[in-house]
DNA sequence: GGGATTTGTTGCTCAATATACAACTGCGTT
DNA sequence: AACGCAGTTGTATATTGAGCAACAAATCCC
């Protein structure tokens, strides 16, 4: 694996122009990279002309550019299952009074894609673009359980809470095949529980998940079976759309 | 001006994942960069390491990988416009059917970063992420004619009725700034007719402008007052809100 | 089914090029 | 006004990425 350094540069800067809370200067980047900040500016200046960098004209410092946005819709746009999706999200969220999202597995990890929001006072929101772990979210633990992947080699724990034990968590993954429907029990969240259901094409392969988050309290262990029988009833709704089959 | 060559090679492919309708394999790339696809094979490498590029597992080929969606919307949801204009957006659908849109300029360009979609069986949609010239625009019209900024050099032609002379376009703008909103008759794409107003922040700086869009039947010339007056009240009213201003 | 063709990956060499240093410019501060 | 700080530009050198060629793998096609 011979990896293209310059690029690679180029590619951990626009990372931590994500991550900043606004822009950068050259000299911090450099710093953070061990590098010298005539051969950021450069690089900066490359980003810039492609558009994935913006200089703020008054300080000089960088910030992300408007060709990520173009990039990232256009990506979610060519995601079909997005858009026959959004009706089915909505109704979760009138059904259960709770935040309904749609995500898919890339690189071992969720991927939010499209969200709507509750609109109760205390909210769980999780914006779209956001890439979660799958063994402690609900939505990940549908996706390798229902599409029957192995398990993250990392099982890191994010809470008291999260399952770190491989063996542990396959016999969970199993359990979940069987009731149908995953659950996150604060495993990735203190005072937050999830309920995701998978969604099949066509040829019975897994394409997505989708599945609600609430609070503890509203989302307490008597009421999680109703609310997944709702989940499971819409993710099943859901995949005879995506799979044409009529009802 | 010293671009860096390798990063630019990489930025150039993402730009042809994002242009290609499904994924791309490594020969086209090279073809179309004139390089040989072991360079190629390993730029795509790098690309996928930092999850800006995917490889399908079954065809070997390559498309956009997650990240540039979490970078994407990381940028949208940085723009505090965004969240407070979207009540406007949908006000001006209820008022005038149409669909809405929100754009701040970047690079000499509109970025429209929201919509509203209307639901009217004929709608005009323009997806976010769409970058669109300043000078065929409502939106774009609106943000140079409001921030007096200057014309783009470039006035390239998309229908008969672009305005492609930079005299006439001068004329044109100072006319708009006078009635107070910016108008797209025709002159982007055919049988499309758009109204723009600019968003003001508290320093009266021009941060963004919202308008709708609509086939020309519905938005007919005599129609277009009535119209602009909404979209100018809707404008002014979330002017009013980005600046603290009450009412 | 199996040879042929196409497509993607890897090893290796050499020339291109990205890097660091240093000098420069422009801003803001004291 | 002088200083200090941040970003940009010129330049030499050593790194590194490009191309070639061989390899592997999958698909096509008879």
């Amino acid at each position: 694996m011979t990896e293209i350094q310059s690029l690679a540069r180029g590619l951990k800067i626009l990372d931590l122009l994500a991550a900043a809370e606004d822009t950068v200067g050259i000299t911090e980047i450099a710093e953070y990279l061990g590098m010298d900040k005539s051969s950021i500016s450069r690089v900066m200046q490359t980003l810039a002309v492609y558009g994935y960098a913006e200089q703020e004209a008054s300080t000089r410092r960088y910030r992300l550019g408007p060709q990520v946005v173009v990039l990232g819709q256009t990506l979610l746009n060519r995601l079909p299952l997005r858009d026959q999706a959004r009706p089915f999200l909505q109704q979760l969220v009138d059904r259960t009074g709770e935040c309904a999202h749609l995500g898919v597995l890339t690189q071992n990890q969720v991927l939010y894609v499209d969200q709507v929001e509750s609109l109760a006072t205390l909210r769980v929101n999780t914006r779209i673009g956001t890439l979660a772990p799958l063994h402690c979210t609900a939505l990940g633990k549908a996706l390798i359980s229902f599409a029957r992947l192995d398990l993250p080699e990392e099982l890191n724990p994010f809470t008291t809470r999260t399952i770190v034990n491989p063996d542990v968590l396959r016999v969970h993954l199993e359990q979940t095949r069987l009731q149908g429907y995953a659950i996150d029990d604060e495993e990735y969240n203190y005072d937050v529980r999830c309920i995701a259901a998978p969604v099949y094409n066509h040829d019975n392969n897994v394409v997505g998940a989708i599945g609600i988050s609430g609070p503890a309290g509203r989302m307490n262990l008597e009421h999680i079976p109703e609310m997944a029988a709702i989940v499971c009833e819409v993710a099943r709704a859901l995949s005879n759309r995506v799979a044409f089959r009529r009802s």
